[in-house]
DNA sequence: CTCTATCTACTAGCGTTGTAGTAGATGATA
DNA sequence: TATCATCTACTACAACGCTAGTAGATAGAG
């Protein structure tokens, strides 16, 4: 299955991922643009729409929350990237990210880390 | 800079990148999808009017090249995901692809390698 | 020199995205 | 109870994306 979230749709979806669940008035609150609450109510309503989140009711207020997983968007979102940017070689993408210069010090430390025990954990 | 291609935007560049060149009639030969002609055109005449990639004479016909590099694509791209996607942590993505896709042993080896020359040449 | 294939330029229509306003319901407050 | 704040539903509308058609230029075939 090819999810595809546009721009502001993945802003709301990365607030709920984040959140768990979260009213209108949440998310707002979170969004770093400042958006009208009837704006954020919009996205919301469309991203239902699509089956991409769900909402019960909360008092008069509904409470959104997503219905797709963050691994599973990833998983698509990546998908394409590798496809079409990279070519289909995942090592080429991980060395671009390794190499992006806006990634700190620290965050490169951990990758390392983590490379070294993927290693270590085949070598047996 | 935040570069954003379309979904349609991104088949095209796609072709120019590994193909270095082409002209309208090869980059639609090259797209998976049956395009008619006139949209291929289309769509790369919005990529020039974007900036994205330029074209020079070649007999009565246009040839494009691209003028943003894959890898610059890809860093774009990239950010994106690991801000709203996966938090904002690299390494985050970065599981998800090992464990996604299998990597050879040698493959790993060669990022472990990379990463640790990003490292040292941030160090002084 | 005429016909045909091919190419670009321009135009178009429909669906989606992004943003927000207005109307009406309802819970809270004075 | 009258008013205010807040919430959803519905509507709007410009910009963009995606697709492709028509018109007109031109190179090559005969």
């Amino acid at each position: 299955m090819h999810i595809n979230f546009t721009d502001r749709e993945l802003d709301v979806m990365s607030v709920l991922w984040n959140a768990q669940s979260a009213t209108v008035a949440e998310v707002r609150e979170r969004l770093a643009d400042d958006l009208a609450y009837t704006t954020v109510l919009t996205v919301l309503r469309t991203l239902e729409q699509k089956g991409h989140v769900a909402h019960t009711g909360e008092g008069r207020a509904h409470r959104y929350r997503p219905l797709v997983k963050r691994a599973a968007a990833g998983r698509s979102a990546l998908r394409r990237i590798v496809d079409k940017v990279f070519d289909g070689s995942p090592e080429l993408l991980m060395t671009q990210l390794v190499s992006d210069k806006n990634l700190t010090d620290e965050e490169l430390r951990r990758l390392r880390k983590l490379l070294a025990e993927r290693l270590r954990e085949r070598k047996p």
